[in-house]
DNA sequence: TTCGTTGGCGAACGCCGTTCTACTAGCGAA
DNA sequence: TTCGCTAGTAGAACGGCGTTCGCCAACGAA
């Protein structure tokens, strides 16, 4: 939209901007990649988009059903980053931890598009390579199968619910307020909780308050797997 | 509303509907979850709330902060449901199992409402309340400091995150579809997936489709109560 | 060259949360 | 009883949203 570059009024007002057929689904997911990370799913509009490739909202549809089409599509974009090992037996649960790790990150590292895997089945080509992977994993561990099946349900809220959590922090940061602090005011507020009625939570207002976001995923994935492991036969 | 009630033109235009002075936040949070249960996170409005209750929007700005706090108002009522027990130290893992099983159950009764959790810290009384009660049941088990603090994190995660997946269900019936016709092609998707890419996917196809959340959540619920009475000293 | 198809996009529709402002009902004080 | 003050009520409007419509320009095939 450079706005400037003088043209006789009597030509034909030839390309706003971008040559003409430059909009692509790509270019689009692209941008929406961008807007996610510095503003959040809150700030992800069809409109901020459009402004991003210097043009409007309509033209988007050309290429993109809508928008929730469209945040299928960054989700599954994302899953890419997720690098995905060659199943070994031998190293199965490290290497399941490793995997839904890398998955934890990635996700963390694009904003709160967490929220868009909740509330819907994730399907796209990345995700459900992913899910293959992951499965196979499992499977050359010797987990039954039923356990691998619905451990690839409960890891995925797992790991999208902790990435959520951790987007407030992201959240916190852009309207300006210092998330270190605010969690400051919440164990203070925990802590200050009439002890006659809250024993036990001041009891544990420090552990509380102890750990970052990689140590309580952690904590959470060892859970699972030592789980899933205990159910190897033999 | 009642829109009859048929008056002289020149009287002062009196009581629109409601006698005077009968908002109030109660008022506002009834009809608030009444609209949630009804249509979901996504149909809650003010607008919405507000012709519930026979008024214009902004009249409900006298009684609340904003949308953000009626959301966490809201989730606080739904926690209310939650029966709370007395602990017994020697039926803990029992106890825990069923309280958050309840927590499950009733986030579920109330539309999508578990969306608010995830992303914001659930901080209403009796939110923190619950809170105080986890954590004692499981301090009586034995469950070192540390675990007790990162689960109850943790679990919040879980059971939010489990019954906003379930609300997918809800979400459809609302838009006319079926959910088992749903989830059917869903399963279908999985196992038409071309084979020599994806093996496990196919071999594991029918145990994918098995169960729905009571028995997924369960599950998962046992992974995690199981660590923690791993990690019991003694 | 012509024509049908398709991408681009300005304008508009009907929602949303929130704020501004005027008004008025009800209350305590005089 | 009357008066003035306060606090609740709500109409109108602002700026944003997702999406649709309809027109125009550009391109590929004939």
């Amino acid at each position: 939209m450079t706005a400037g570059q003088f043209e006789p009024p009597w030509w034909t007002p030839r390309k706003t901007g971008t040559p003409r057929r430059s909009l692509s689904r790509e270019a689009i997911v692209t941008a929406g990649l961008k807007v996610l990370r510095a503003e959040g799913v809150d700030g992800l509009s069809m409109r901020r988009i459009a402004t991003e490739l210097g043009t409007g909202p309509a033209s988007l549809y050309a290429h993109v059903a809508g928008k929730d089409e469209l945040l299928d599509l960054l989700f599954d974009q994302v899953v890419t980053e997720v690098p995905l090992p060659e199943p070994d037996p031998a190293r199965w649960r490290e290497q399941i931890t490793e995997l839904w790790t890398h998955a934890h990150e990635a996700l963390r590292r694009n904003g709160d598009i967490a929220r868009v895997a909740l509330g819907r089945v994730p399907m796209g080509p990345n995700a459900v390579r992913m899910s293959e992977v992951s499965m196979t994993i499992l499977r050359a561990g010797g987990v039954p199968p039923q356990a691998i099946a619905w451990a690839l349900d409960i890891v995925g809220l797992y790991v999208s619910a902790s990435a959520i959590e951790d987007a407030i922090s992201r959240q916190l940061e852009r309207s300006g307020r210092d998330p270190a602090e605010y969690y400051n005011q919440v164990a203070e507020y925990f802590k200050n909780l009439p002890a006659e009625h809250f024993p036990t939570t001041a009891l544990l207002s420090r552990e509380l308050a102890t750990g970052g976001r990689d140590e309580r995923f952690a904590f959470g994935l060892d859970l699972i797997v030592g789980g899933l492991a205990a159910q190897v036969p033999g």
